[in-house]
DNA sequence: CGCGTTCTCCAAATCGTTTTGCATAACCTG
DNA sequence: CAGGTTATGCAAAACGATTTGGAGAACGCG
């Protein structure tokens, strides 16, 4: 009759014939308890199907087993792919993870951090974004452990994880030279945004590397969209002497140059080679086949969470660390 | 020196000069409190920043203020986007929206529920899915808010929300008898999972309509993804009579149909139509674009979450509702 | 056999809210 | 102005767990 979740760790003391302190010492373990006591407990939980009531529990260890992620955008196949590394691994340690949008647009992101940190949430994995130095140091302040997408390492704000964008670039631009393209156009994103910055440092060092220039008027700044691709493109196609490569800071932004390039009834890639990075879904099922660099979104998501919890369960402080993982190039028929 | 985050109601009672009791008052409005008390709070709640403690409030009132979503695949943007969508709702009410991937292939349902239920969270979004009355009578059992999304109306089951599927099935093999096509097949997912039955059954509805037969070597099923509509169409189109157009039960099914199209170099939708379903983006990014039925996903999570907040607000109980959101045909080039 | 350790376990305080039962002040009404 | 309402605010008891200071029993040592 008594409905499920209902019991509370006193009923468990009484049916096992302890004290309550006892049942939450066999749980926590910080206090020896013999044997026989202990399997006697761990029988009545398993057979009252004994869960502690996470509100109790967080009042008092001021912890809520909670991890969060704050993105962009949530429809972004990338930040997904984020959110199940870290639930894969948040799960298996009982903890929860939310994920949270804040929109580029307007003065979101403070306003989410604000929701999360009156939450308590444990741990907080901010997103490739452009956030202030003001907006990760209030995270830090409030006492939840941080972890940044990107950016520099930088003491006080956090740890690091990051997809190695510069030599995934890097390797992208040296494999168009390899294969015989000289005039290579560059699109991004949003300049200053970190992901795109680092991109664009790849860019240009893999034509240094080549010997070749970096010309000014085959360099474009847009949006990471599908529709920032279709003017970016539509401005170095234009240039003067048109590129026979252009290279894009990310897939949505390729899919939107290959719509550019249709347009211009120029063939894809033997009018001008077109490429993206990320490699999300979209990427293959587009015709051509982009060619791009494999972003391991979800391992991204599983270090993420792993350093959050290494910090909340292991030892709380110590030096910044980062954690960089691998890219992998993806050639298809693009280029 | 008091970092944010870490005054309680008594710092805010003692600095406006008034018991805790009144302070409460003014933040939840359960009793009156004369305007100048009220406005003094305010003042002070704001000055200071204060927050109330989630755990502390929890453990007093049994509620969360959390929202739960359950969906078979995280990264299935049609998730995301009912996802999207309840966080818009709850978010304007202060309610956290967590999301949970249980994936189809084991006993994770049933687990992922637990999870939910111990963590008290106030209402519960079951996605599309082949959930047992058991696992959802469990969540109603606990006291948590139930939301399917699909399925029939049942008594003590919550309540419902879907899209028109029958009906946009229903009209897209209309639109496609009415543009010629006669021997249409069908490619389905898992059979008995609800999304798939429903559109099932609109498409018989169709040609029943129109007074054609269904043929049983014209229906495939196989699963929800791309490598299922690559065996599905290898299936119905090599029926010893080859159909002129293949309905698909989803778009990811559609594009894997469109991939064994073009190995046959079968031209669509010259040679074969092809159609899918619930419009995801890259649904417009292959070629041929498809033409699909706009599936409201975002819209669903909308309704979803004011349900669930609905009936954690207003009225508690009452009979079980059903929101039922308007499909749109979407033509394009496939067909 | 007395005394100090080490094992076990318990009672009670605590975390920060919400909410109920009263006390007091202020206000009408006749 | 007495008597009864209504407004206003307070003190104290929950909510369900964790954690600390000890108490009693068992054990070893001199």
């Amino acid at each position: 009759m008594h409905g499920a979740g209902r019991i509370k760790i006193v009923d468990v003391a009484s049916e096992a014939g302890v004290s309550v302190t006892t049942v939450s010492h066999v749980l926590s373990g910080r206090r020896p308890v013999s044997a026989t006591t202990r399997a006697r407990v761990e029988d009545v939980i398993q057979r009252l199907g004994y869960q502690a009531d996470p509100s109790a529990r967080g009042l008092r260890t001021q912890r809520t087993r909670t991890l969060g992620l704050v993105v962009p955008d949530i429809t972004n196949p990338f930040n997904t792919a984020i959110a199940a590394g870290m639930q894969e691994i948040a799960l298996a340690h009982e903890y929860l993870t939310v994920v949270c949008e804040a929109p580029m647009d307007g003065p979101h992101l403070p306003a989410v951090i604000r929701q999360l940190v009156a939450r308590r949430i444990d741990g907080i994995v901010v997103g490739r974004y452009g956030a202030t130095r003001q907006d990760l140091e209030g995270i830090v302040a409030s006492g939840a452990k941080l972890v940044r997408l990107g950016g520099p390492l930088a003491p006080g704000l956090g740890d690091v994880v990051r997809a190695a964008e510069t030599e995934g670039m890097y390797d992208l631009v040296s494999h168009l030279v390899g294969r015989g393209y000289r005039r290579i156009a560059y699109i991004g994103g949003a300049p200053g945004v970190e992901p795109g910055e680092e991109r664009f440092a790849g860019y240009r060092k893999a034509l240094e590397a080549a010997g070749l220039p970096v010309h000014q008027e085959l360099v474009a700044w847009t949006s990471f969209t599908r529709e920032g691709g279709r003017t970016g493109a539509t401005a170095v196609l234009n240039a003067t002497e048109p590129p026979d490569a252009v290279v894009c800071a990310n897939d949505l932004i390729a899919i939107g140059a290959l719509d550019t390039a249709r347009a211009a009834e120029l063939r894809v890639p033997e009018g001008v080679a077109i490429t993206g990075y990320d490699d999300i879904e979209a990427a293959s099922l587009v015709s051509p086949a982009l060619t791009t660099v494999l972003n391991p979104a979800r391992e991204i998501g599983r270090s993420a969470a792993q350093l959050l919890l290494d910090r909340l369960e292991g030892e709380s402080s110590g030096p910044a660390r980062e954690i960089v993982l691998a890219h992998r190039l993806v050639p298809r028929e693009s280029a």
